[in-house]
DNA sequence: CATGTATAG
DNA sequence: GCTATACATG
């Protein structure tokens, strides 16, 4: 198939050399749906980031590596490498290497274990004998999506704002860029004497006069070349607009790049191209450090070049039925199936799907929504679990670890909040989960550990519990603003609370449980008044106790945030249970969090601390709030940044020499340790919530 | 809405 | 392995 299919020509019957007669393919109109991001706009430029080998980065960074020393991730210890930098590759080491496999092959490996959870202690942390506890410990993301926070925001800083920006954060260490606008004003700005003026006739359907240029400069990018044969498009072709969108973008991205290198020191590999497909296959074509642009004129022969199964969604079992189908897993081969025949095989929808794919064709939208949208936190046991002590210990921490999660990603000061609690349990090779709301008030940590505790006890009464394998526990169904709770739903107990609470076995070792049980017992079904609006019942043991003054406004679910923040996230040691230990009948309730004396005076509708201006009282409570839980969580921030500031400390030198886990790790804590109070905070920036809203 | 499956890094 | 997301399906 002649790659001319992949590319509409221009249709010129005069030969390419004709002087000054020669059209762009593209029109005024191609030109100016720039602006406004239409995904078939055939001048459309899209980029996907990919940090190189992220994690490993991230400890190389923090521990102030030098950038030729072989280093790995570890996660406990036989289990595979998570991530190994290029000198260690060099090695022949790869993900699924032993820790002892990769010494073997790398004796001067720095193999750096994961960060933990670990049981009773308040906060992750990097600990030398992670490995060995594999069996009380979690592992920890937060240190990655913490960078990875930080490199979101270095991008978002440096493009433009005003509406030309889209960045969509396809996953801890991914993003995809849609420069289309941000290229357009370039564009102008440079080409305004060819593309700025109004159209021959006002039609905007007009061509374009060919750009001035050429020849294009590709600086250090690595460019696809076009193939041999077809004459019919080539570097013989004098570029046109969309090469020099290309061009353009190629600029923008080898500038973000630069910048996530100064300001973070992290290497990325970046696609240029026309759409999201093709920018992620681009992406991973030349690694590490360098970025590879696809014009359009090569999307052809590029994508012939693949296996189908490395294209983003045909690497699993599609694929794998695509290729029985069609005794094949060469794009090339595909090529010449008719899309009936495709439509016929594989259905409708997946055959369209997969005969644009070949093609390079992919409108998919770039989301510039950066939010999480679920959470999760589990465990695979080694050895199985088997008692429903153990299990409730690790739903303890899977809680804790969640909730401050939420804590950290922002869900206070955005108001947003996840909907539904997920626990799924494996025994053997059954699987089973279960879910249930959350109901708005019920948002803080000993309410997700409470309900997380009824779900694995409904699990539990079909019995096949034990022994039990794996266990995670998930929020999702992220919704925007919880304000609309504050109506006549805060005063009444849905059906669905009263059932994912209701009291069972388990929940009667817990004495918050049988205060709900009693409050709702008497008519199971029906929503019910409240007795008091205030804070009894429920309220009084799930969440903070109110101020009796601020009724109108006490059940906020933000608030609860707020305060239970300001108790620091516990991994299950929370206050609550420190003081109550276990919460078995008969207990002492927990001494709630006090009413606490952060309220400042009620200051008419502004904000001391911003230029914000609020509606009224309770919006401005709010607004204080939001500053108060926006305060630590910086603070925290910046906690744990300054331990990544701090890598081009003398302790390199000594990391790098050991070469050793013990070495890595000791320098570790003193940093993560360390940096607080060597450092303080000299440099808080006032962020306002916007900017982190978009940020995520 | 609840549950399970697929995909991917 | 540990996450995160999307989707099918009842």
């Amino acid at each position: 198939m002649s790659s001319s299919s992949f590319r509409n020509r221009h249709r010129d019957s005069s030969p390419a050399g004709a002087p000054g007669r020669k059209r762009s393919q593209f029109t005024y109109r191609h030109f100016n749906q720039m602006a406004s991001y239409n995904t078939s706009c055939p001048l459309r430029v899209v980029a996907h980031l990919d940090l190189d080998c992220f994690y490993a980065q991230v400890e190389m960074v923090r521990l102030g590596i030098p950038e030729d020393k072989p280093l790995a991730v570890q996660q406990w210890e036989r289990q595979g490498l998570i991530a190994v930098n290029y000198p260690a590759r060099a090695f022949k080491i790869g993900r699924h290497c032993t820790v002892t496999e990769a010494r073997r092959l790398c004796p001067e490996l720095i193999a750096q274990h994961v960060a933990t959870w670990r049981e009773g202690d308040d906060k992750w942390a990097y600990r030398e004998d992670a490995a060995e506890h594999i069996a009380t410990d979690k592992v920890s993301l937060d240190p990655y999506r913490l960078e990875s926070r930080r490199i979101m925001r270095v991008i978002k800083e440096h493009l433009p704002g005003g509406g030309l920006q889209k960045v969509e954060k396809a996953s801890i260490d991914e993003v995809f860029l849609d420069l289309t606008a941000h290229v357009h004003q370039v564009m102008l700005e440079r080409y305004g004497e060819e593309l700025g003026g109004p159209p021959p006739y006002g039609d905007v359907s007009e061509e374009l006069p060919m750009p001035a240029v050429t020849a294009l400069d590709w600086k250090a990018d690595a460019l696809v070349d076009l193939g041999e044969g077809d004459r019919q498009e080539g570097e013989f072709d004098d570029p046109d607009w969309d090469d020099v969108a290309l061009l353009v973008a190629s600029e923008i991205v080898r500038n973000v790049r630069g910048v996530i290198r100064e300001k973070l020191g992290y290497s990325c590999s970046a696609g240029v191209s026309r759409n999201k497909l093709l920018s992620k296959l681009g992406s991973a074509h030349k690694k590490p450090n360098q970025q590879t642009v696809i014009r359009n004129r090569a999307v052809g022969h590029f994508l012939s070049g693949f296996k189908f199964t490395k294209i983003r969604n045909l690497g699993g079992k599609l694929g794998e039925q695509v290729a029985d189908a069609f005794k094949t897993e060469a794009v090339s081969d595909l090529l010449t199936v008719p899309i009936e025949q495709l439509r016929q095989k594989l259905g409708d929808e997946n055959g369209v799907w997969i005969y644009e794919t070949l093609r390079g064709i992919d409108t998919s939208e770039v989301n510039s929504g950066t939010q999480i949208k679920s959470m999760l936190s589990a465990k695979s046991f080694r050895p199985d679990i088997t008692t429903v002590e153990q299990a409730t210990k690790w739903l303890r921490i899977f809680a804790a670890d969640i909730f401050a999660r939420l804590v950290e990603e922002g869900v206070l000061e955005h108001k947003r909040r996840p909907k539904t609690i997920n626990l799924h349990h494996r025994h053997g090779n059954q699987t089973r989960s279960r879910s249930g709301p959350i109901p708005a008030r019920l948002l803080n940590e000993e309410s997700l550990f409470e309900l997380a505790k009824n779900l694995f006890h409904q699990i539990t009464l079909e019995g096949d519990t034990w022994p039990c394998s794996n266990l995670s526990l998930s929020v999702a169904g992220f919704e925007e603003g919880v304000s609309g709770n504050m109506g006549i739903d805060s005063f009444l107990v849905k059906g669905d609370e009263a059932r994912v609470l209701k009291s069972s076995e388990s929940a009667r070792t817990s004495s918050s449980k049988e205060a709900l049980d009693t409050s709702t017992r008497q008519q199971p079904a029906a929503k019910r008044r409240r007795i008091d609006g205030a804070g009894g019942g429920i309220q009084r043991f799930l969440t903070t106790k109110r101020e009796p003054s601020q009724d109108t406004r006490t059940t906020a679910p933000e608030d609860d945030l707020v305060r239970r923040n300001s108790g620091e996230a516990k991994l299950g040691t929370s206050k609550t249970y420190v003081a109550s230990g276990m919460g078995w009948p008969g207990e002492p309730l927990p001494e709630e969090a006090q009413a606490d004396s952060r309220r400042s005076p009620i200051t008419p509708h502004a904000c001391s601390r911003c230029d914000a201006n609020l509606g009224g009282p309770e919006e401005l409570q709010s607004h204080l709030d939001w500053h108060f839980a926006k305060d630590l969580q910086e603070e925290e921030e910046e906690r744990v940044s300054q331990a990544f500031a701090n890598r081009q400390a003398s302790t390199a030198v000594n990391n790098a020499r050991a070469g050793s886990q013990k070495g890595a790790a000791a320098a570790s804590s003193a940093s993560a340790s360390g940096s607080n109070k060597s450092t303080g905070r000299s440099k808080k920036k006032p962020e306002r919530g916007q900017s982190k809203l978009n940020f995520g």
